[in-house]
RNA sequence: GGGCGGUUAGCUCAGCGGCAGAGCAUCGGUCUUACACACCGGGGGCCACAGGUUCAAAUCCUGUACCGCCCACCA
């Protein structure tokens, strides 16, 4: 009797619930770090602990667990590691909108409650994020989790700042920062985002002091006059040179300002007369310092105006601008007001307009870590895929500009610096001190906390134990591949290389493999606001996660964009189904005492039975051979979108489409038994078992539920050998053969079907091959010829009998005995149709073969392979228009 | 302003010097005892435009036009 009889639709959800915690149970994720196998290594970009996960985590979780279960296959000893990132910034944003709720803000709350509350966050967010890897079913090694809050991975940050403190390239300053009023903090030059915006250009009057007239000054920022110590004009500008050195009065503030002469003008803009606010302008306060020039801040850390906003003090920024324009224009100051479109920045977390602001923060200075992290970049120890991100790259790293990592955020890593009020010390130390070591007074401890990405970009080594000298971290760093979106090279990947280099003295990876953005179908971003979001989960429900992953790697072409289609989605749902069905209808005709088959055996067969297999037995094995060898070799080039059509085409339109096929009457017809039936059986299971293997990495669940069921020694799938090229499997010959055997079914089929002959009806045949090897070849396979292409009888003749419906393939000639009515007319419009596309082609390959240039310059076997197609085409030419001219000119 | 990438079938995209491809959609025919989430067959392309290199160009070079991204950010 048949075996296991499997359901006829494919039910994701059911099989999916059962294997994840088989897997995980087992321990078939946990590395091991004594192992002597080759080992290969990827550390998880750690996902941000607010919310949930999206199409991009997605993504990446499933192109890191494809290349992770393809190793683990393939004999490498694989560690995953899996973890989270507290994301400071992101984390107070999603707190900060909670709190809003209630009409509180974080400070109402206070350090310890706010941070009890984030804690509280952490566990729901992570919790929610390391559920849904679990469902998309990444193999990762959860017994190596981390997060970067984690005692150990703090330990890792403070020792890293406190060595590079002591070396001195962390340096505390007061400088203009890009300041949130929103978030209440500084923010790096990362993560400012410039805005195209229409704005207005207020060309504002300043009284000349001691003269009549006045200069005009043009600024897009009119609040920020309140706080202008100077006005500025290029030191050439022939028109202004008499005012350099005098005064002018500063409006509504009646302040007398400095005229100074700068080269930060641009002598074409505007009046060639700019306004100079050195505690509100980057530009500014360089000019500022050059000249001396008072720096009075006018705009506090919430956006509001100060007390040296005079009138203004207490007033909303921008209320500010408002109120201030209109007095300008009352008082007569206004000259002019233009409509301007002009970039502004804003914050990249919660979108409000930064405030360049003078501040005082902690610094990274980048310039001696940034020089050997370019160096590994540019002799290739780091390779970029593709290559041409390394630009990108090379672009940010020879501009660097030191690093503000300084947040007045609560949610982080503290600075370990303490600072003493009587002397002015600073104390930055691993362990707490009592007192002040330079006059024993009392110590402040620093409140503020590190820039998320100064523990991002330590993760490669931290997580594997550093400082401590660990096992894992000898084994397992550097590790192999990063996989990431091009949106972080900057913030994370140049920061983890410099960090890497610095401290183990090594790349963190050898390779970075940048991918695409999932977009939504018509290519635009996926964001709440614009209400696009495809949750990956509800796509898991609804398609299955196997279905989920091939699609996300059938579309992940390297570096490249993935609009996403539930088109696609559906056509891969499909696809697994395709898969089930097959498996089933396999296991369904296979008995209950079948044993398991092992790729030995079957390479014992060919050694030994070769010229009593069948042809499509011979054809498949070699075909899975090239299959598998093609596969590998995409798959280390990250190349996934090729490694998923390989094996979708192999086994929708190879192993199904003919193989199963062609197996089917051996296995349903009752006669076929004993020995020949066995061997066929051993090639087919091995086949199937084969396809599933290659498949495994793309489709985990589908491939072991099945792969249980098929006979077979060993545990699970996933620790089976990923199939390996077998010099024995490859058979070009009877590759081609079959090529040839397709071929012709596929002639018959066509001519068929373009008469709308009944498929039902069985035709008898008459082939004319001149070739006798090929004759021969055919005619051993006459039987398969039959069943596919639905013939009653196939005669051999040296010519297609009259009366026969005449066709034409690559090795010879066909007639189809059809009885009843022709219809002559749709015959000779596809013969016409045929024929004019094979002379267009002749002549297009007679140009090229007349050419003297052509037999001279190209390749012999160009110009061999050009000839050998011309007589074929010239042959094919022939027979159609024989055939036409034989046909009736009317219907009988 | 500087840089990078794209423009190929109705749609979404591969291909990146030697016969123009896939998936979906479409049209015709089939419920053939694995699968109608299927099977069989068909149609559909001046590979953005203009030059050039080459025996040979979708593919390499130059320019143009659109589209997208990154960096800079002079009021």
């Amino acid at each position: 009797m048949s075996r296991e009889l499997l359901q006829k639709v494919y039910d994701p959800a059911q099989v999916e619930a059962k294997w994840y915690p088989f897997w995980e149970q087992r321990g078939y994720f946990t590395a091991d770090n004594t192992s002597t196998k080759p080992r290969f290594c990827i550390v998880i970009p750690p996902p941000n602990v607010t919310g949930s996960l999206h199409m991009g985590h997605a993504l990446q979780h499933t192109l890191h667990d494809i290349l992770v279960r393809w190793k683990r296959m393939s004999g490498y000893n694989t560690l995953w590691l899996p973890g989270t990132d507290h994301a400071s910034i992101a984390v107070h944003y999603v707190l900060d909108k909670q709190l809003e709720q209630q009409k509180k803000t974080r400070f109402d709350l206070g350090r310890e409650e706010f941070l009890k509350l984030a804690w509280q966050w952490k566990k729901t967010s992570g919790g929610t994020i390391l559920n849904q890897m679990r469902r998309l079913g990444v193999s990762v090694d959860w017994t190596r989790e981390r997060f970067t809050m984690d005692e150990g991975l703090s330990r890792a940050v403070q020792e890293v700042f406190i060595r590079l403190y002591e070396e001195g390239l962390i340096y505390r300053g007061e400088y203009i920062v890009n300041w949130c009023p929103r978030c209440k903090t500084a923010i790096s030059d990362l993560e400012v985002v410039y805005v195209p915006t229409h704005g207005k250009l207020w060309h504002i009057k300043y009284p000349l002091i001691g003269s009549e007239g006045h200069v005009s000054v043009a600024t897009t920022r009119p609040e920020t006059m309140l706080g202008d110590t100077a006005v500025a004009v290029h030191p050439e500008d022939p028109r202004y040179q008499s005012l350099v050195g005098g005064k002018v009065l500063l409006p509504v503030m009646n302040r007398e300002i400095p005229v100074i002469a700068d080269s930060i003008v641009d002598r074409e803009f505007g009046t060639g007369v700019v306004k100079v606010t050195p505690a509100h302008d980057a530009h500014d306060y360089e000019a500022g310092l050059r000249h001396n020039l008072r720096k009075i801040t006018v705009i506090d850390e919430s956006g509001t105006m100060t007390k040296e906003a005079g009138a203004y003090a207490g007033m909303d920024r921008f209320a500010c601008r408002h109120e201030l324009v209109e007095r300008l224009a009352a008082d007569g100051f206004l000259l002019k007001v233009e409509d301007y479109e002009h970039n502004v920045g804003h914050c990249d977390r919660c979108s409000a307009v930064v405030e360049p602001k003078i501040s005082m923060q902690w610094y990274l200075k980048v310039e001696s870590l940034a020089k050997p992290a370019i160096e590994v970049v540019e002799n290739g120890k780091i390779q970029f895929v593709p290559d041409n991100f390394k630009k990108r790259y090379f672009e940010w790293m020879y501009n660097i500009h030191d690093w503000c990592i300084s947040r007045q955020l609560w949610w982080g890593h503290r600075i370990p610096a303490w600072y003493c009020d009587a002397c002015g010390q600073i104390i930055v130390s691993r362990t707490t001190p009592q007192a002040c070591s330079k006059c024993g007074g009392a110590l402040r401890a620093e409140t503020d906390i590190l820039d998320t990405w100064f523990s991002s970009a330590l993760w490669p080594f931290s997580t594997l134990g550093w400082p401590d000298d660990t096992q894992d971290l000898r084994v397992f760093y550097p590790t192999d591949v990063l996989i990431t979106g091009p949106d972080i090279i900057f913030f994370w990947v140049a920061r983890m290389i410099m960090m890497g280099l610095k401290f183990m003295k090594d790349v963190p990876f050898r390779q970075v493999h940048i991918n695409g953005i999932v977009r939504d179908a018509s290519r635009k971003k996926m964001s709440k606001t614009r209400g696009n979001v495809i949750e990956p989960l509800e796509l898991v429900d609804q398609y299955g996660a196997d279905a989920v992953r091939f699609t996300l790697s059938s579309m992940a072409v390297p570096g490249t964009d993935i609009p996403f289609s539930t088109d696609r989605m559906k056509g891969y749902s499909a696809f697994a189904n395709k898969v089930w069905n097959a498996a089933r209808f396999v296991l369904m005709n296979l008995d209950e005492t079948q044993s398991p088959v092992s790729a030995a055996t079957v390479d014992e067969l060919l050694a030994k039975k070769r010229d009593q297999m069948p042809l499509e037995d011979l054809w498949i094995l070699h075909r899975l051979n090239q299959v598998s060898g093609e596969i590998s070799e995409a798959l280390d080039k990250f190349r996934f979108h090729d490694a998923s059509s390989l094996i979708y085409q192999f086994i929708w339109h190879e192993l199904c489409d003919w193989y199963i096929e062609l197996v089917k009457p051996v296995l349903t017809s009752p006669s076929a038994k004993g020995e020949e039936k066995e061997r066929r059986i051993t090639v087919l299971i091995h086949a199937l078992d084969s396809a599933l293997r290659i498949l495994h990495p793309f489709m985990p669940y589908l491939t072991e539920e099945i792969w249980q069921k098929v006979p077979h020694n060993g545990e699970s799938i996933m620790i089976q050998e990923f199939p390996q090229p077998r010099r024995v499997r490859e058979d070009a010959a009877a590759a081609q053969d079959m090529q040839d055997l397709m071929d012709l079914i596929v002639s018959v089929r066509s001519s068929r079907a373009e008469l709308n002959i009944d498929p039902k009806k069985m035709l008898d045949c008459a082939v004319v091959i001149p070739d006798l090897r090929t004759r021969e070849h055919v005619r051993q396979n006459a039987e398969k010829i039959k069943y596919l292409a639905r013939l009653g009888r196939v005669d051999f003749a040296d010519a297609v009998p009259g009366g026969m419906l005449k066709g034409v393939w690559r090795l010879g000639e066909f007639g189809l005995a059809i009885q009843g009515v022709i219809d002559y007319e749709a015959e000779r419009d596809r013969l016409q149709r045929e024929l004019e596309r094979t002379r267009g082609e002749i002549e297009k390959i007679l140009k090229k073969i007349n050419s003297h240039e052509f037999i001279a310059r190209a390749p012999e076997s160009v110009v061999e392979e050009n000839r050998a197609r011309h007589t074929e085409l010239i042959e094919r030419m022939q027979k159609l228009e024989t055939n036409l001219n034989q046909l009736p000119s009317a219907a009988e």
